[in-house]
DNA sequence: GTTAGCTTGTGAATCAATTCACAAGCCCAA
DNA sequence: TTGGGCTTGTGAATTGATTCACAAGCTAAC
């Protein structure tokens, strides 16, 4: 199988949003130019993405939506239930421990960590913060699939270092550092410093250049 | 000026953090090589990003640590103080009204919103969630710079365009929906599902075509 | 001052992603 | 059963980003 741009992975999760949407709303097909519209791209890119995987649509009609949905959901992996555990229970990571939606779409929260004595054994939504001490002979036990790292940044990269050597093979970052890891780990970054940044780029390239 | 690719103004961000690790450590000159290393990229990918903005660095030598800090937060922007208001106080919304590591990069927090009335009034931090009701008004008034959409997903286009038409030119949106709004507002996307989804689909790939 | 050893800055070349453009196929109406 | 109106699927063309490769320039050592 050619390698699938990370670009046409994004825009998969995008449309299969919306098309989640669609199926609620008992509509029954659906055309390129529609999800085009709703996804921020253009027909062609959205035929081109759906090509890599197989031939979906009838022509003159548009797509099924319901087979097109369960299809995404097949490509990108989510008809089953993924473990994450979350290291780092400060502000984001506790946030996003208690965040509902991550369950609702398949992903859900089995463990907490952090070192900090005075968050272990704190309890939220039934869920005990761990001492990050255990981590290594936790995931051997429970074999989570993804780690979040809500870790200060110096911490990040021997956190990291520790869920690849006990296994696990996908790393969602939010430390703003880059994670030098195994290539068989697969890592994405949250940044949000990073995108306030670009936006704190354009306003001020905007300002500079006069709009254009 | 040459439209500048959102992917160098992310790795821009990504050297500056480097950049003032090293400041701190009193390292007085950088090379591409090491900024590269430490970027996750290659040295001809960092004298490109740099060099569409100017020459900062000096052959045989490398790249003078304190200049290019201070060349680089100008370039983005981040030299000033911007003003961002977050709409929405759900999970995500609160936990980053809360998170210092906004402030410390200039970023200041100055409003809160929510439509919810048993969230209307509260307090965090000093900072007192207020009705969004008065967004339009507040914004008249305030002059924030940039928006935090942390509101459901229904609610994000109808939100943006308020802010839009309110004058503010800058969105960092956390609803998992594209917006759509005139081009001179600038949008970042942050969706945790998609980025979760797309471990998803590594896992998935690699399980099926045996890591390679 | 001359040379050896680095490292930048940048056109040219390559690689990747997006867009174009159209034949092929499907539905519906008559 | 045929024709008109749509829309897909996909090679080809284009546009954009990254990598190559090397001349130019700096430092330090002798």
């Amino acid at each position: 199988m050619k390698r699938i741009a990370d670009s046409t992975v994004r825009r998969l999760s995008i449309y299969l949003r919306f098309l989640e949407d669609s199926v609620l709303q008992g509509i029954r097909t659906i055309s390129s130019e529609e999800l085009a519209r709703r996804g921020g791209t253009t027909s062609a890119q959205v035929r081109k993405d759906l090509s890599f995987f197989g031939s979906f649509g009838k022509r003159g009609l548009g797509y099924p939506v319901p087979e097109l949905t369960t299809a995404l959901r097949d490509i990108l992996g989510i008809g089953r239930e993924w473990r994450i555990i979350i290291i780092g229970a400060g502000k984001i990571g506790t946030a996003l421990a208690q965040y509902g939606g991550f369950r609702q779409r398949g992903f859900l929260v089995v463990a907490v960590y952090d070192s900090d004595p005075q968050k272990i054994g704190s309890r939220w939504d039934g869920l005990e913060v761990r001492d990050v001490v255990d981590i290594d002979h936790d995931i051997a036990a429970d074999r989570p699939d993804i780690a979040v790292l809500t870790v200060p940044s110096e911490e990040a990269q021997a956190i990291g270092e520790r869920v690849a050597a006990a296994g696990l093979r996908a790393i969602l970052n939010f430390a703003p550092v880059q994670l030098h890891l195994s290539p068989d780990v697969t890592v994405r970054n949250v940044n949000m410093a990073m995108e306030l940044e670009g936006l704190s780029f354009a306003l001020t390239n905007r300002e500079k250049n006069g709009n254009d």
